[in-house]
DNA sequence: CGACGCTTTGACACAACTCAACAACCGTGG
DNA sequence: CCACGGTTGTTGAGTTGTGTCAAAGCGTCG
């Protein structure tokens, strides 16, 4: 078992999960990725529209991505936290249809998107690994979309948070009840489909009941069975290897 | 030129918009489906939280596909028309997150799923079309969360029927102004995380700004310069092949 | 110290939901 | 042929959730 190397690299750690990856594959990742550069915060990965771009994985820090309407307004799709992907999409569709911002001080490192694609002939089951990766990601993007579409602001909240709390969880970065979360109300509003404002009376109504407190960047769930109840939250099931 | 094969299968015809197939990939994609079969209206393809499905390619007839909540409510993720995966998530992920049902008469190819994985090693440029293929449903998505989360009921209803008839365009089943769409205002509700009588009153107001009309299952758009401004509507790009 | 970013609060407006009823349509069976 | 029930569409009245505007409190950092 590789268990330094798929330390080393989130991506390899992350694929691992899903397929028992090779040497090979485990060094055909590697040399994939760039040497990790850090990305100061509020700077933009990927630009909505632009072309030929590099794919990211994200190491370490917050991003978002986003995309932004012309009135001014952004609706914030997803948090890639460490081990995800940033920009995958945009490299097989050839042109990005959202952007991606640092939202802390973060490091990535990048992957050639050429290479990307020589991948599937030279390892076919890293393709399936990539692809089970990207089925992940959608997947948690329909979870939002339930989330948003058929959702109380207060429901919608609730679970948000806890599915955060549980993806953090996933990679060593939460406990059962807490975790640091460095997103303001400005930032959540635009996540959740909410204003700013009200995403302040819900978070209110949250510590008022006794259910959960965001204070200080850091997320404390005080009561874990009612908040999971409000949020209609189901715990995902574990991952089955190939 | 496979002409004949293409258009004999749609999935081929899909996939050969981005990467150009050879006669043997084109025969793999053959092989892999199944005769195509007849669902009844109503019937459900992939049952929410089932393992060990197979995915399906809808030749012809409308589908949706949908996660139902504990209330009894339930949101649409999206309508796969003819041409398009359903189901390839849940054979990546082992268990489906959401089910799938037919909203009228369709006729689907059943893909067998342990064989889906085995492509990647016999056909990696066929995997890389699959991911390619994934890639697209999952923008999709995101822009139906967007316009969910930040748009009007009224800006969010144009923009589904300007992005549907897009879709159907692609495929021959929509000219530049009309389509039939078989659609109801409940099913509308829960696509586009409305309330069914609040659809009807959206649909009245486009009808009497003159902007488009929904009546006996077929969209007339009237004026589509207009109703793409209130929808914040963008034009697709069009497909690099690579 | 002041400036700035973020949070908090209140008052008010408006969009969307709920409930309740009715109208149109369609296939079915008498 | 008409009467019927079921499904879908339509409308109004009243309620509630969420957005908007405006202003003040708080920390942090220069």
């Amino acid at each position: 078992m590789c268990v330094m190397q798929a330390a080393a690299d989130r991506l390899a750690a992350k694929l691992n999960t899903f397929v028992q990856l090779s040497y090979g594959e485990l060094d055909c990742l590697t040399r994939l990725q760039s040497r990790p550069t850090s990305v100061k915060i509020g700077h933009a990965l990927v630009q909505e529209g632009q072309t030929g771009h590099k794919a990211f994985i994200l190491q370490a820090g917050w991003a978002c991505s986003f995309k932004s309407m012309r009135d001014g307004n952004r609706q914030i799709i997803g948090f890639p936290i460490p081990g995800d992907c940033i920009g995958l999409r945009s490299v097989l569709l050839r042109t990005s249809d959202h952007s991606f911002s640092a939202l802390t001080e973060a490091t990535v490192s990048g992957v050639d998107a050429s290479r990307m694609i020589g991948i599937f002939n030279e390892f076919p089951r890293l393709g399936a690994a990539i692809l089970w990766a990207a089925s992940r990601e959608e997947a948690m993007v329909v979870e939002h979309l339930v989330n948003i579409g058929r959702r109380s602001a207060l429901e919608r909240t609730a679970n948000f948070f806890l599915e955060l709390g549980e993806r953090l969880r996933l990679v060593g970065l939460a406990s059962e009840t807490t975790y640091a979360c460095p997103l303001n109300q400005y930032v959540l509003a635009d996540a959740l489909g909410l204003s700013a404002i009200h995403v302040n009376r819900v978070l209110r109504q949250l510590r008022e009941l006794g259910l959960m407190t965001l204070k200080g960047g850091q997320v404390v769930i005080h009561d874990v069975t009612a908040l999971e109840h409000l949020g209609g939250f189901e715990k995902q099931d574990p991952v089955t290897r190939t």
